[in-house]
DNA sequence: TGGCATTAAGATAAAAACATCCTGTATGAT
DNA sequence: ATCATACAGGATGTTTTTATCTTAATGCCA
């Protein structure tokens, strides 16, 4: 597995968010019931990504959770750096602390080109490309189907 | 992470072990000690490594593990396998349980082509290639340089 | 102002991954 | 035979990740 649950889940969210019309507040409840992700967990992952200035949240009645401006934009490496951490991209494929070119590892050679493709990929995906692939109807955000598609339908 | 710490200490076992000559049994501890890993651990991983037939072990004095016959052709694809289970391949990069051509994922399509090369890689690279490299002294095999090469040095 | 809905944050719990410990079993050497 | 050595396997412990619970802080609205 490349990416841990949780940045799946930050990932799941922000395109599900980005489905949405743009600077209305969504409660974390009805992102959690969409994904099918446990809400008080999801809780803790947008938190994570406000600290973060992914998303912009606001408390207390007519609360909930926005997308930053310019939020279309955002990539999964963004994500991905706020939820792994910096230097995820970096790590040595067997383990090793200290892994470059000049002191490699015996797949240090071979590894590095992929993991540029990972980086480039997680750099090239923006919220907008995969909000709108969603959006389309043929691809799925999350393991319910149904859920998702009628949720999407009831706000646009 | 791409792979689990487990399956870390498997590849660097392995390789290890085919620096080593052929046919002479090699004790858990003197391998746990040149990559730098948890001795009782280690014991666990190479247990199951031997279940995965890609090993032998031999109990009593004069005991240790050993490399299967053709053991230098054994690629990481057959090694991750025994320590992440079948299918760690075909995960969603967003977590989804059902994830195909048919029913994707937005990241499906972009994915898959780097999943399919990560596959190629692992099924390419051999503990022959791996060993013969490390042997070559120019790539380390743990975070402990000096320990590794004094006992590559000591066999030869 | 009081009540309610919402996020924030800290404590706690559960599960999985990682690691250790202890006892059993096989095997070669004395 | 007995002993020392080394792997096997089960139990246990620790750490990290994932998830839940509870209380506080905030802000809308009547």
């Amino acid at each position: 597995m490349i990416l841990s649950r949780t940045t799946q889940y930050a990932i799941q969210a922000l395109i599900y968010m980005a489905t949405q019309p743009r600077g209305v507040k969504i409660l974390n409840r009805n992102i959690a019931e969409s994904l099918g992700a446990p809400p008080t967990y999801l809780a803790k992952v947008l938190q994570n990504l406000c600290r973060g200035n992914l998303l912009y949240s606001y408390r207390g009645k007519q609360g909930g959770f926005c997308l930053q401006e310019d939020g279309e934009k955002i990539t999964l490496m963004q994500i991905a750096v706020i939820t792994e951490g910096h230097g995820f991209t970096k790590d040595c494929v067997l383990g090793l602390k200290v892994c470059n070119d000049a002191v490699p590892c015996p797949m240090h050679k071979q590894w590095h080109p992929i993991k540029q493709e990972i980086v480039k990929l997680l750099e090239n995906q923006t919220l907008d490309t995969l909000s709108t692939a969603v959006m389309s109807g043929k691809y799925q955000l999350a393991d319910l189907p149904t859920a998702l598609m009628s949720g999407l339908k009831s706000h646009g």
